[in-house]
DNA sequence: CTGAAAGCGCTAACAC
DNA sequence: GTGTTAGCGCTTTCAG
């Protein structure tokens, strides 16, 4: 059964191909009497026609088609929920979503464009996984969007997770708690991602607005791709002297603060009772599983995606062309944060101290 | 700057767009002077030609592009892993993955295939999150796949994890190790998924050559979704008596695997030491981060969206039409199975026994 | 109000 | 060996 087209419609309606196209495009303008226009219809249900995107793309120069070009799609859960977001707001606007991911290799990346390109897609999502600055890729159209990363000449929209205040939610939540000593278990990379510096820049920031000078012991790192090494960070924190030992962990990401559990756990310590832990990422199988479950702030991923959808399709204006749109980060309170123990106080009163 | 067409690589070449077409083509056949054939592609790569992939879709009803529809493609590793596959085979045969997920909705995914089938793609590749036995959607092109999912008339060729091998190498594990008493932690659902009848089979398949009865009381559910249910189940095997209970578990997935080490933890009991755990899916936040680390028996994601992607492009050939081809799911040996507690001896002696 | 005709950019017969 | 021509299936002036 071969394919229905364009003229069978207008053969079985006794009309023009022209006519029925404009009758199914609902072009206005051209006046068609309501009597044809409801025949047309009814022949292109029967005989069950619905155009060739392929042609109709051709002719238009049109093709409802977005590109997606991406790092690593596989592997994260988060990749699949950027993927989520702009593949519903694709959908939602009538487009299809076509997916390369290009394994950070500059000559799939090159090919996969330029495929893109030649599939005359309407507009274009660059995307990583991790929130990073990123050259232009040469030949990307000028509808193109970034996601999850920013271009280094910031010539085109984009879109990643507003990391400064999703920091300071989650210190604030500490601070909130009762908490005064507070410790960052950061991520330690040679080349460290963009989040750290800005979770960092939060965490000094809200101290300073409490009053509080962070001890330097309190600034520890884990290769961040395992739990066993917020533990090991973890450890470090535990074995300072009591006075200076913190009451709360703000950790980089979930997996880590999985490790400051199992740290805590095996030297007898409760949490929150006696340690308050805040993750990043809200890491479902990680954060929701723990025991008790993890307060963490989650990664907009599907927003984000959407967002990068929407903007490229030009459903929606980025707001400052120059600067990204940072997608907040909400925080997500589950049990692991409460008044620090009582075995180690607060300093009395409302004030805050500045005791180093 | 507007594209170049073919016409501008005639032009500066000196020759007719039909020569320029050959050339670009390799067309053999038509026998072109090794000379014109120099000129041709110097002009292109001067020009920066690349063909309009729509306008030679038009003219040879090739897209080179595979459509694929998927329930839900977002939240879960497994997902991306089959889209990787997928996509990463359609690359190297120089395609291009179209990707729409449906969240199950009947009217999404028929407008979806309707898409689809407007956009022209070579071939379609229909998907779903759990294998499970689909209705055959209507509309599908003649070129489909199933991946991880079998039509309920199989007329089209499909690919799932091979359960029921991958249940045996579980429990053979676990035989090996010397276990005897073998629970079957199973997942609770009105619904079951067909994985866990196979599983199931497996389970009964392998005690049975063992000369192993199981006693009823080791099989036991829970939701599936969470840790806490895999906990409860497991209390309530560690609440038979000492000469019942299970000296080893067989989980249905990694998740309720991590419930039974809460439950063995939390009654002092050593992993692998005093109880041995196998689990399923091997998901690398859970099994991997598991202290012990989960022995468990992967998913073989990647691999079924590479033979899906390879079969609907004709580079494989589906060995039985009727059957869904059944794709290995590896064990991952880690540290959570060692031989049974001293003191909840085997029976002595190789024989198997038969008490219940 | 509707139909005829042109053309989107390419490939493939068929001439020359 | 290479150019001419005719569409692929659709939309869109422009006539009538």
């Amino acid at each position: 059964m071969a394919r229905v087209r364009i003229s069978d419609v207008a053969a079985a309606a006794g009309v023009s191909t022209s006519t029925v196209s404009l009758v199914l495009n609902d072009r206005t303008g051209a006046r068609i009497s309501e009597e044809t226009r409801a025949r047309v219809r009814e022949a292109a249900a029967v005989v069950g026609y619905t155009p060739n995107s392929i042609a109709r793309g051709l002719r238009t120069q049109r093709t409802r088609t977005i590109g997606l070009v991406s790092d690593v799609i596989a592997t994260t859960p988060f990749a699949g929920r950027m993927l989520a977001g702009a593949q519903d707001a694709a959908r939602e606007h009538g487009h299809l979503l076509i997916l390369v991911n290009t394994d950070a290799d500059p000559a799939v990346e090159r090919d996969a464009i330029r495929a893109l390109v030649d599939h005359q897609v309407d507009a274009m999502i660059f995307a990583t996984m991790w929130h990073r600055v990123v050259e232009t890729p040469e030949g990307l159209p000028d509808r193109t969007v970034f996601l999850d990363c920013r271009p280094a000449d910031g010539t085109r929209p984009a879109v990643v997770p507003d990391e400064v205040a999703g920091g300071r939610a989650a210190v604030r939540e500490l601070l909130a708690a009762g908490h005064r000593r507070i410790a960052w278990l950061d991520i330690d990379e040679p080349d460290p991602p963009v989040a750290s510096g800005l979770r960092h820049q939060a965490y000094r920031e809200v101290l300073a607005e409490a009053g509080i000078t962070p001890d330097p012991a309190w600034h520890v790192r884990g290769d961040g791709t395992t739990a066993a090494s917020g533990r090991a960070a973890t450890d470090r924190l535990l074995d300072l002297p009591p006075h200076r030992r913190p009451t709360a962990i703000f950790c980089f990401n979930d997996r880590m603060a999985a490790g400051a559990y199992v740290a805590a756990r095996h030297r007898g310590l409760e949490i929150p009772a006696d340690l308050s832990v805040v993750g990043y990422d809200d890491q479902q199988l990680v954060a929701g599983e723990l025991d008790p479950p993890l307060t963490t702030i989650a990664l907009p991923h599907y927003e984000m995606g959407r967002w990068a959808a929407e903007v490229a399709l030009g459903a929606r204006e980025p707001p400052e062309p120059d600067q990204p749109y940072l997608m907040p980060c909400p925080i997500i309170r589950r049990d692991s944060v409460s008044s620090p123990p009582a075995a180690a106080p607060t300093p009395a009163g409302g004030e805050p101290d500045t005791t180093p």
